[in-house]
DNA sequence: CGGTATCCAAAAGGATACTG
DNA sequence: CAGTATCCTTTTGGATACCG
């Protein structure tokens, strides 16, 4: 077995647990689960939906991680068929206010980075 | 070519721009180097010292991706040997405060996070 | 010192097929 | 529907060598 291949964060490392924490919360799918579940409960299709362009296996190691980490909670109902419902626990609202408001900013400033690069690469192409 | 090596970001496809700022700011590199540098500006490898673990490369390539998005100054002294000193811009620095927000909560949490996850953990591994 | 260029290993990520 | 398992491609990241 190639050792990482569908198992999810490998996190083995010796990191201090806070920056790994940090980069669950920020990885490029978390972020965007955090936000989207801050509305209301999803469940995964719809979810994946909301997102656009994950694919099932990101969705699930994903959500598995955060799960793990305590941020999200998953309810399987016991039906044919299945139904699993995701939601923020009290410390994944945390998580995902702060990331929330993170994501405002960069809304809000999108036009200054955008002319911020420009200028850049105007100064260097000449 | 390999088409991707010693480029940075490749940032080629279509992506809502916002989002693509969200993951240069919570990029792995990104989130260290905002916090560094909110307590003072600092040289490349004084930079790299403080970060730790983090390759010449990689460094490189956070910080231009920073500078290019007018969150990051870039200072190069024309002096021999070169000095570069690196600092905040006033877009930089409402970034670095938020991400550093977000760090601060998840070194508090750390042990709730810590416990849920042995909870996930010992509930399927009887 | 502060980079670039190149090469290579490791990890992330996607497509598809399959299952309860 | 909500996953798992597998295979494969793309991206990330580090080591090394070199340059102004």
């Amino acid at each position: 077995m190639a050792v990482s291949d569908g198992a999810g964060w490998n996190d083995g490392e010796a990191m201090c647990p806070h920056r790994l924490i940090l980069e669950h919360v920020t990885s490029r799918w978390g972020v965007l689960v955090l936000i989207q579940l801050l509305e209301r409960p999803y469940r995964f299709s719809e979810l994946r939906r909301a997102i656009g362009r994950v694919s099932e296996k990101m969705l699930t190691q994903t959500l598995q991680t955060l799960e793990r980490d305590g941020l999200v909670h998953r309810d399987a109902k016991p039906v044919i068929p299945p139904r699993v419902d995701y939601s923020l626990t009290g410390l994944g609202r945390e998580a995902a206010e702060q990331v929330r408001d993170l994501a405002l900013w960069t809304e809000k400033r999108t036009a200054d980075v955008l002319a911020a690069r420009q200028a850049y690469d105007e100064a260097r192409a000449p």
